[in-house]
RNA sequence: CGGCGAUUAGCGCAGCUUGGUAGCGCACUUGGUUUGGGUCCAAGGGGUCGCAGGUUCAAAUCCUGCAUCGCCGACCA
């Protein structure tokens, strides 16, 4: 490709509401552009980069024996409502009516289509295990569209769908599917971990997802130090601490505290440190047979957070987990959040691990602008229950039985499920099995978000002047930059002639032909991250020689123009 | 969904307080100059000042409503 013929589209200035590296990079180097909220043209820079994300995952799909096909994006109501998430979708979910005013949904994943074609098409154990997948645009219509393509309202996912009669052969699938993913990362050239996760809306037992670690990452993933233990933190249980709690020291007590409604206020107020008092929490409880839900209390330490996905799961509460309003909280308890406790609550009260083996604590009186100090389970507090409801902190012991967890950022850019029957058994997917009879297939389910992947690269491989591309994902492998070539007969001689001998060598070239000064062009080809630059100037062609820089590592390499063509394929292939 | 903020040329912004000819930088076009790291000079093109309504002789500027975009929050107890 010749500049010249080309839309650069590269930007000097960054524009004012790109928020991450990724995000400003992708505007800057000409790669994307915003259209509205959430929604983005690929430039064909952007593209080239996409496509080659897209190859590699479809060739490491091919290999693992997953089979392509493409479904629409338009989804008849009917199939959601059948796998009952129509309803429990909620508003991420895009609906609109056709001219008959027949409701669709644009398609936020395809469990429903593809369980729907295999009831369909597939009618024997013989033609099972199957895995299908497609590379196709989903809509999910996001809160908070943000990142640029990163959270996006329309994206690209690559989603798989595997088939199975046992739950052993799920497991298989499942193995091999993991094992594709990790050579897909490698092969991008990402740093990323694979991570035990939950399954979320998408439902199901095992899961495990994937995550590229960048500082700008919108998860949190617990390490273990020692071990290779690795879990979402919404994942990852806090162990029950193993000391004992202390014998009760001191009475009950209030004191006044006009003024402090939250941790740091009772923290800077009346110096309670944090880990010396509990937050109580006021959650909707699950709703009795007449549908009426109370209230719940949930209690941990001051310097601990609530992990909702941990308190979803208990019986006693609503789900989805929702907090109490404000009303509801005076109208129950007669004080407003910020003074909350545990002593005196008439609701049930969900206690965390850590804290319940506190002695002497602090928590608000359930008066306005009152705490007690002194407070002890049991002998304060008679009923409650103990649970593990906080998110884990750096430091807590891994759950894993071996070291201390590490937290580090992540952005998920794959997730692999084992779903087993629940979209089967919904929409009564099955097949006669040996003995004949009828047997509901067990599921898996594999997804790479493709264009998330594209900015998840950039915001692990940038610097000061722009994208540093890994070689198998670059939009272009190698710039040929030509100083000053309108000047010279010579130069552009030569520039042509490599242009064409190595795309002919079969390197994705860039030849910048522009009639720009050299530091416009040196500075394009580093914002856009090209890996390798071929500097052709007057200057070392006395000496019958050409310039190879490395943008990973700012290496410059003299050539002889002879041998030139066969050193640059071999450095671009060897990658 | 709640709070805050923004909206003026393709991009980044000033002008608004105190109403009176719509500006600057980048980008773009033309000419010249320069040429191994975003040259310099000159001339030019490009605007329903987000939309609607109101106040006024006069509105980018003041008032009201709406829309869009963004940030933060939804862990506050």
């Amino acid at each position: 490709m010749r500049t010249s013929e080309y839309i650069l589209a590269t930007l000097k200035e960054t524009p004012s509401d790109a928020e991450v590296v990724s995000h400003q990079l992708m505007l800057r180097a000409g790669m994307i552009r915003k259209l509205a909220s959430g929604l983005y043209t690929w430039l064909p820079s952007g593209l080239k980069v996409f496509r080659k994300v897209e190859r590699i995952v479809r060739e490491e799909m091919d290999k693992a024996g997953a089979i392509e096909l493409l479904m629409p994006v338009i989804q008849p109501a009917e199939l959601w409502e059948e796998s009952g998430r129509w309803e429990q979708f909620g508003p991420e979910l895009l609906r609109i009516n056709d001219r008959h005013g027949r409701p669709f949904a644009l398609g936020p994943t395809h469990e429903e289509v593809i369980t729907d074609l295999v009831r369909r098409e597939i009618n024997s154990y013989k033609q099972l295990p199957i895995t299908l997948y497609q590379v196709s645009t989903k809509v999910r219509d996001e809160v908070r569209p943000r990142f640029g393509v990163m959270r996006a309202r329309e994206f690209t996912m690559k989603d798989a769908y595997s088939f199975h009669m046992t739950d052993e052969c799920l497991e298989k699938t499942y193995h091999k599917m993991f094992q594709a993913y990790c050579n897909i990362f490698d092969r991008l050239g990402v740093d990323y971990r694979p991570v035990i996760a939950d399954s979320g809306s998408i439902g199901g037992n095992l899961s495990h997802e994937f995550h590229v670690l960048a500082e700008s990452g919108e998860d949190a993933i617990a390490f273990s130090d020692e071990s290779d233990y690795a879990a979402n933190i919404e994942k990852a249980e806090a162990l029950a601490p193993t000391e004992a709690r202390p014998a009760p020291s001191k009475e009950l007590n209030t004191f006044d505290t006009p003024e402090a409604f939250t941790i740091a206020e009772l923290k800077a107020k009346h110096g309670v440190k944090p880990h010396r008092g509990v937050k109580t929490l006021i959650v909707y409880g699950a709703p009795d047979e007449d549908g009426k839900r109370g209230l719940v209390a949930l209690i941990v330490r001051g310097d601990h957070d609530l992990n909702e996905l941990k308190v979803e799961k208990l019986a006693l509460v609503d789900s989805p987990l929702e907090m109490a309003s404000e009303e509801d909280i005076v109208n129950t308890i007669g004080a407003k959040p910020g003074s909350l406790g545990p002593v005196g609550l008439s609701m049930p009260v969900i206690v965390d691990r850590s804290a319940a083996i506190m002695a002497d604590f602090v928590a608000g009186a359930n008066k306005d602008g009152v705490h007690y100090s002194g407070i002890n389970w049991d002998r304060d507090v008679s009923a409650y229950t103990v649970e593990d409801i906080r998110n884990v902190v750096e430091g807590d012991p891994s759950p894993c039985g071996k070291g201390k967890i590490l937290i580090k950022r992540g952005i998920e850019v794959g997730h692999v499920f084992q779903l087993g029957t629940k979209y089967s058994e919904a929409m009564k997917a099955g097949v006669l099995g040996e003995e004949g009879k009828n047997q509901t297939l067990t599921m898996g389910c594999y997804g790479i978000g493709v264009s998330r992947i594209v900015a998840a690269a950039i915001e692990q491989n940038n610097d000061d002047y722009g994208i540093k591309w890994p070689v198998a994902i670059a939009p272009f492998e190698l710039a040929i930059v030509p100083m000053n070539m309108h000047k010279s007969h010579r130069i552009p001689e030569i520039a042509e002639k490599f242009y064409a001998d190595l795309q002919n060598a079969g390197i994705d070239v860039l030849f910048d032909d522009r009639k720009e000064r050299p530091g416009v062009m040196f500075n394009d080809m580093e914002l856009i991250g090209i890996p390798y630059t071929l500097v052709i100037g007057e200057r070392n062609l006395d000496e019958n020689k050409v310039e190879l820089k490395n943008r990973q590592t700012g290496e410059k390499l003299m050539l002889d123009i002879g041998s030139a063509v066969e050193t640059i394929v071999n450095a671009i292939k060897s990658k």
